[in-house]
DNA sequence: GCATGGATTGTAAGCGCTTTCATTCGACAT
DNA sequence: ATGTCGAATGAAAGCGCTTACAATCCATGC
């Protein structure tokens, strides 16, 4: 097997030292053309790549970012993760993944797990975890984004969009219709900050007509269809019954929707139903799911981008909000008379 | 900012050499009991953690394995990323994940930047590649496995299903029903030896049957909903009509789905259509999917695991075939009389 | 003709860790 | 006591690359 060639190799070959081969890779405005030339020519006969642990170990550099996300299996993590690794690549980084299935301690392990491994800054997703947790990051001094969540005042760097106000809007919406008896089947809100923030802000909009958005019309459910279903089936049988359904996010309300018809109702004749995300599954139920639209690729990229620029050394907070708006389906209609 | 401590630090403070720090974490059986405890609470007070880039440089390993697939926005290739990533966390092995939006020429350079960061091994999806490709691999000696493809006789270590059985089988079920006009929406078959198998399963079977699956009753289409809904809307005003579409993916058949009654004909009255893949979209659509089940999960895990295993230097081919069984739902029924 | 200064290039000192080889330490047989 | 041998440890040589600093080259200006 014949041994890599290594960088001692390349400038014999092309009859320099050690250290202009190194600037040809990073710094080629100070190697002159025709040297560069020779160089790169020799690099590609011997088929030279760098070796990347010297390369770390000399520049303390990896180019590498981490992300830790709860799992890829939800579409809108999977695609926001896509549109970073996009991101990154164009940028010659690569991205190290970590799922810690939305448990917090194992999401702190990974944590330190990447910090260990020298990765150049972090993504994460949301703003709740321990403090130790962002201690630790601010003690290496590793850069970080957080993302999906966005609050005007946070004092981390963000980059999403206000679940809160986003919520609001959808359930005014609904209040809009003239709906008055309005459940909400919720994702689990312990220590996920985005689905908390998407009740409160259901609930912000609820009160202001008067309305309450309590046990038993709140429930909470798994991120799953079959969840979705199983909590709609329960709202379908309490006295009053609820006439639309705000859900936490599409395949909740996915699961609502066929909860509600194995309740032997129709949507949005009987009861209304409304989601958050807008993944394609929004589009392809039926009926198609009036929802919160959220750019995720474009929230992917933004946070990719921000990362790479404060690892770059860019000064100044990161504070980008993205804009959610609703999309108007057929799954909200106004409550039967 | 208090620099890192380093394995120098670890060793002043427990009153022993770097060498002995450095087997406590690499070869704790060599160490005296009493030497490893001394250390080890050094390691704690420091709160030390091993460097990333010395370790590779030194040892010539990286505790990384790479993954490069066309992207994560499908569902089949995020879940079984993410059972990878789980069964090599417990290895102790970070997955870096790269894509290639189903483009060769962007899949080499993929691979080619994988390698040259160092990773212990590579996973890659299918097994048609440039010869160029497999040459790099074994010239570095880079272990890999295939996933999502397999035959008996590959020569390449591989961990999948047999794509193309699986489809002669559901479209054997297709014909058993009474089917006799038969088309099929294929996903692009281009450099993609699943979707090139499926096509040659589903003609198998159909030409045992003497039944032939050409254009324009066998189309291909690109991964999405839109586009199977196009191509099923023109299978529609053929005539003869199609009373069956195989689908290369449940993606392409929800789509079939949306355009079958976007045709103003009814799915599985007028026409049957079947999936494949049995992803979550396969339950929730109206009516849902009959498809073959992959076990994506699984067959993410088990190559991991192999994986794990070569570049542990286990000798002998890899080669792991999973079923994938047909799961009936409503989707497909005989053909109106 | 010679000093000046920017543009290029070379020299060599590490970066933090692993590992080979040699040394030391003990326990035990002689 | 002395010699022997395995176990435990230390010394030091790199692993392949980056980069501070020094050296060299060459066009300019006086």
């Amino acid at each position: 097997m014949p041994t890599q060639p290594k960088l001692e190799d390349v400038a014999r070959l092309s009859g320099v030292s050690t250290a202009t081969v190194s600037r040809v890779f990073n710094a080629p405005t100070l190697v002159r053309e025709e040297t560069r030339k020779r160089v790169e020519a020799a690099v590609a006969s011997l088929g030279y790549t760098p070796h990347f642990g010297g390369r770390a170990l000399a520049s303390n550099r990896t180019w590498t970012v981490g992300a830790v996300i709860p799992t890829m299996e939800n579409a809108i993590f999977a695609r926001g993760l896509q549109a970073m690794e996009e991101t990154l690549a164009e940028a010659g980084v690569t991205l190290l993944v970590s799922t810690s299935n939305y448990d917090c301690d194992r999401e702190a392990a990974q944590i330190a797990a990447l910090i260990g491994r020298g990765v150049d800054g972090l993504i994460l997703i949301g703003e709740s975890r321990e403090d130790a947790t962002y201690e630790l990051l601010e003690r290496r001094g590793t850069p970080y984004v957080l993302v999906w969540s966005w609050r005007a005042d946070s004092p981390r760097p963000c980059v999403g969009f206000d679940n809160r106000a986003a919520a609001a809007a959808i359930a005014e919406r609904v209040v809009e219709l003239g709906h008055r008896r309005i459940a909400m089947i919720a994702g689990i809100t312990d220590h996920n900050d985005r689905a908390a923030a998407r009740v409160d802000g259901a609930r912000d909009a609820l009160t202001a007509h008067g309305l309450a958005l309590e046990p038993p019309y709140l429930v909470e459910a798994k991120y799953s269809v079959d969840a979705g279903a199983k909590a709609a089936r329960a709202l379908m049988a309490l006295d009053p019954r609820p006439t639309a359904i705000l859900c936490g996010n599409d395949v909740l309300a996915t699961g609502a929707l066929m909860g509600v018809r194995e309740a032997g109702l129709s949507v949005p004749r009987d009861v209304s139903v409304t989601g958050f995300d807008d993944i394609e599954l929004a589009r392809v139920v039926d009926p198609p799911l009036t929802t919160v639209h959220v750019p995720h690729r474009r929230m992917g990229a933004q946070a990719a981008e921000a990362l790479l620029a404060q690892c770059a050394g860019a000064p100044g907070p990161v504070n980008i909000a993205m804009e959610a708006d609703i999309i108007e389906r057929g799954s909200l209609a106004p409550p039967p008379t």
